[in-house]
DNA sequence: TGCTGATTTGAACTCGTTACAATTTTATTT
DNA sequence: AAATAAAATTGTAACGAGTTCAAATCAGCA
């Protein structure tokens, strides 16, 4: 058993393991922050400082294609990516710009039975948008 | 009363109307396939020749501002609208692209009890992803 | 060491969306 | 009805997230 759960996580997916792929899984294991292409590059090009844009847009998509991130589409300007693959939902709040996690495993299991006959759910995404509990007392 | 639902729709959001406007809600109203905002303008240019992408850029965000649209990113790529306010979710096709709807209100109305204690919800979109009937079935 | 394929890189590019100033339309006042 | 003010529309230019692509680099292996 590996010592790093990084790495353990790409294996998983079938994803081969290199520097870079490394640094993405890492920060996505060590930041629940939901951040952007471009919050992760910025993060990362300080310790690889060769580290393309390219590669971090390349990397994420290569483990949304394996199941090993979540990329979500609440912002509608930025696509921002998870690493917790579990089912939750989303929460973002218009003042901060902040994404926070909502426990909905079970109504998003719920959900699927509302489908129409013949569809075939492969992911559900649950946003919610307002204010958080910080930004609504000011 | 008025014979026009659009006009009634915009009036009743407190937008006054134009011809612009009323067209865009018009289409909104008659065509429930969550068009993109290019798609719209498209569809308009030919019945009003001097309409500009910008206007419907414009009359878009406005609906949206005033509750009545909603913009749905479910894409990731491109925004489209949607011209029925009532609650209901949204099953996007990852093979032919189209978007359905799905009624959902009481599972989204439940959802809100979900939020931590504080966070003042705006509103709540449930996306699925996958594929639709038929594309599942070729 | 040399070869082959996968990965990374950076520059150029695409395209949805917005900013902005000018023009046109609509409403209001005299 | 003419003049004025306010609002809406238009087109161009710009922005920026994300992608394409060819060249360079790296990893695995004979």
């Amino acid at each position: 058993m590996s010592e790093n759960a990084a790495y353990d996580a790409l294996v998983a997916h079938d994803i081969k393991p290199s520097v870079q792929r490394l640094a993405v899984m890492e920060y996505l294991s060590a930041h629940h922050t939901h951040p952007t292409a471009d919050e992760i590059y910025n993060a990362l090009v300080g310790q690889i400082p060769t580290l393309s844009k390219t590669t971090v847009y390349n990397t994420l998509r290569l483990f949304v294609r394996q199941g090993a991130a979540t990329m979500l589409t609440i912002d509608g300007h930025n696509a921002c990516f998870d690493g917790v693959t579990a089912p939750h939902a989303h929460f973002l709040c218009r003042s901060c710009g902040k994404v926070f996690d909502v426990p909905a495993a079970s109504l998003l299991q719920e959900g699927l039975r509302l489908l129409p006959e013949g569809f075939s759910t492969e992911c559900v995404d649950l946003y919610y948008r307002g204010l958080c509990n910080q930004c609504a007392n000011n």
